[in-house]
DNA sequence: GTCTATAGCGGGATAGAC
DNA sequence: GTCTATCCCGCTATAGAC
């Protein structure tokens, strides 16, 4: 009743940024026309206008997104324990966050050289904040004498680069399932940090 | 005496593959343009044929000069040793040869889509011929016992990602000297193998 | 809200003079 | 071997009809 006739906003936006998504990922965001956009949405190039300021603001929105998801979700996690049960919770997060969001992780580090210097410094910085909480937890277990770390951000950079990279190879009924993957990679990381 | 009168293709064809790395690796491939190139040259974009078929040979010629490059230089390492040695030298090596290569290496892990099918197959063979000599020497410090270890295909992939991705956030005269991050990153291998 | 049409520009690659 | 000129195409974005 409330719906405006023959409005499709509500349902052509998100199939846009669904649009752009894949194609952005399969191809990159130079390589993508918004021809291409809006023939995988099934409109004209000019419609795509009504739904996105310009070609920027798609990749933009795509990479805000993901980080400020991430951001969020983390939120939910416990990290209030001691370190090594931190390390444990941010670890196995970082996975299960990452494996099911292939194209996001994709385009978020691959497209970051094409985001506008403004929008490169907004996403940049969530990147920065998000690594820092790892750093933190490991800052404090070297402190405490749990790990045995030399240096808590470079640690923080390598291990986060280490599991970001999964989607890139894993895929659904491969060789080996997502748990036993989880199990491999917080051993690996978990003996990282072992005397 | 010898020299074509006139003739600058010794100077210009290297000139080409410079500007080449240099601005793909800054800007992306389908980003750069022939002309940008050329004027990065300082010849007309029409020249530019004399000494590339096209662009595509541009980016795949960097890209398997890159692994060539990298197979060639294992071939100096000594890895007949034990497990540990072997890893150690492996690990060193890898760690040297990525890191004053920053464009090569960005490159060849971000524009492979880019590479025509053909193209693609030739260096993603390559690719994982090289993989699987780290799986190698990790199976058979798993098998002798050396390392503790639960995949070594995967670790192989694990390790190599967290080792190639030091040249994008690395800069000579940061915080740290390379022969230290050499030495964290050593560390960190090191550890993530032993019991 | 979507369409067709088009402005305005820049792309890869080639031809032919010098 | 390099130049200028150009072909032909595709791009982003906008205008205006419906």
């Amino acid at each position: 009743m409330a719906r405006k006739q023959g409005s499709h906003s509500d349902i052509t936006g998100p199939k846009v940024r669904e649009a752009a998504l894949k194609l952005i990922a399969q191809h990159g965001y130079a390589a993508v026309s918004m021809r291409q956009i809006a023939a995988e949405v099934g409109v004209q190039a000019g419609a795509l206008y009504n739904y996105t300021a310009d070609k920027q603001s798609l990749l933009f929105d795509i990479v805000l997104d993901h980080m400020d998801d991430l951001v969020e979700a983390l939120k939910d996690v416990d990290l209030s324990g001691p370190p090594w049960s931190a390390l444990e919770a941010f670890i196995r997060f970082h996975i299960l966050f990452h494996v099911p969001r292939v194209e996001q992780v994709f385009i978020s580090y691959m497209e970051l050289r094409n985001l506008d210097p403004d929008n490169f410094a907004a996403i940049e910085g969530r990147r920065r904040d998000y690594e820092q909480i790892l750093a933190g937890i490991l800052k404090a277990g070297k402190e405490s004498g749990d790990f045995t770390i030399t240096d808590p951000r470079i640690t923080s950079i390598a291990l986060i680069g280490m599991l970001t990279a999964i989607p890139q190879w894993y895929r659904e009924g491969g060789r080996l399932p997502l748990s036993e993957i989880e199990e491999i990679y917080w051993g690996i990381v978990r003996r990282s940090v072992t005397a």
